[in-house]
DNA sequence: GTTATTTGACCTGG
DNA sequence: CCAGGTCAAATAAC
């Protein structure tokens, strides 16, 4: 399409040029010429770096399942693979990859929180100086609609019960989101012209996984804390009685100056906001 | 029957 | 080599 639309330039070029010529003013053509040509760059190594990448993870992936394996290991492998059928090294599973990419968030918080977003245990583990297990989460997504967000949920502390949460990735689904439909008054009248609405869309954008509400823990996470304390129902129903009603104010004010901002911004300020909530709260 | 969780094996970066 | 991250079969939940 953007060959088409400078084919079409180039054809009309001649034209509007002398039009514009007897009219006495300049011509914009070149400057979208030139728009157009670096858009067909970008597609140009956008797909030479894709292409790029594929050819390293398909070599990364031969010599992983030919070279990496010891001898020894190879042997003792095959073995156990006779009396369980487990995989050989042919029939290995592929397409392994590790997580490479910095942490986007963190949060520390008392009780398990509802970020929103419907999230797919893939797995556990007990960490070397760490007294609970770290559970690994991947959006629900991921298959559906390529959505490569992640989290992993620590808990840190038994009493009073603490849980270190952190995000690797943003979402790029629509996921289902609670309160979807918050319309925000605006801040002052110098941003009256501002009106901010949450709907599933925005916060699809969000890169802050706290977009609306909140607290209500998940079915799995309820069940941990069920197993971890002795008045769980009570703690359950205070909890989220206190929690949603200063968190809803809290969070509202916090997207509402976030929003205001670029995006880069309004991440650093609800990171800012967040910590301060944490210690005054 | 479908979807989510558990859990032991597998894989890899440091 | 190994700690930590991921896979996927078995199992549970719905």
């Amino acid at each position: 399409m953007a060959n088409q639309l400078l084919e079409v330039l180039a054809h009309d070029k001649s034209i509007t040029h002398l039009q514009k010529e007897e009219e006495g003013s300049k011509s914009v053509l070149p400057f979208v010429e030139d728009l157009v040509r670096n858009v067909l760059c970008s597609f140009t190594n956008t797909l030479l770096l894709l292409n790029s990448s594929n050819d390293v993870s398909i070599t990364l992936r031969d010599v992983s399942s030919s070279t990496t394996t010891s001898p020894k290991k190879l042997e003792s492998v095959d073995e156990t693979c006779k009396n369980r059928s487990i995989l050989t090294t042919e029939n290995r599973r592929r397409g392994y990859k590790r997580k490479s990419i910095a942490p986007s968030w963190e949060k520390n918080s008392s009780i398990l929180i509802e970020d929103g977003y419907v999230w797919r245990k893939y797995g556990q583990k007990m960490t070397l100086n760490a007294k609970y297990l770290r559970s690994y989460y991947r959006c629900t997504h991921k298959n559906d609609q390529g959505c490569h967000a992640m989290k992993q949920v620590q808990r840190i502390q038994d009493v009073p019960p603490l849980y270190r949460t952190t995000y690797y990735g943003h979402h790029t689904c629509k996921s289902r989101m609670i309160n979807s439909e918050i319309v925000l008054e605006p801040l002052s009248p110098s941003a009256s012209s501002t009106l901010l609405s949450f709907n599933s869309s925005f916060h699809c954008k969000q890169e802050n996984p706290f977009p609306s509400s909140l607290l209500a823990p998940t079915k799995h996470e309820l069940v941990e804390m069920i197993h971890d304390e002795h008045s769980a129902q009570n703690q359950l129903s205070s909890l989220e009685d206190l929690l949603l009603h200063d968190c809803e104010v809290d969070c509202d004010y916090s997207r509402r100056v976030a929003n205001m901002l670029s995006s880069a911004e309004s991440v650093e300020f609800e990171n800012v906001f967040m910590s301060s909530l944490d210690y005054v709260g």
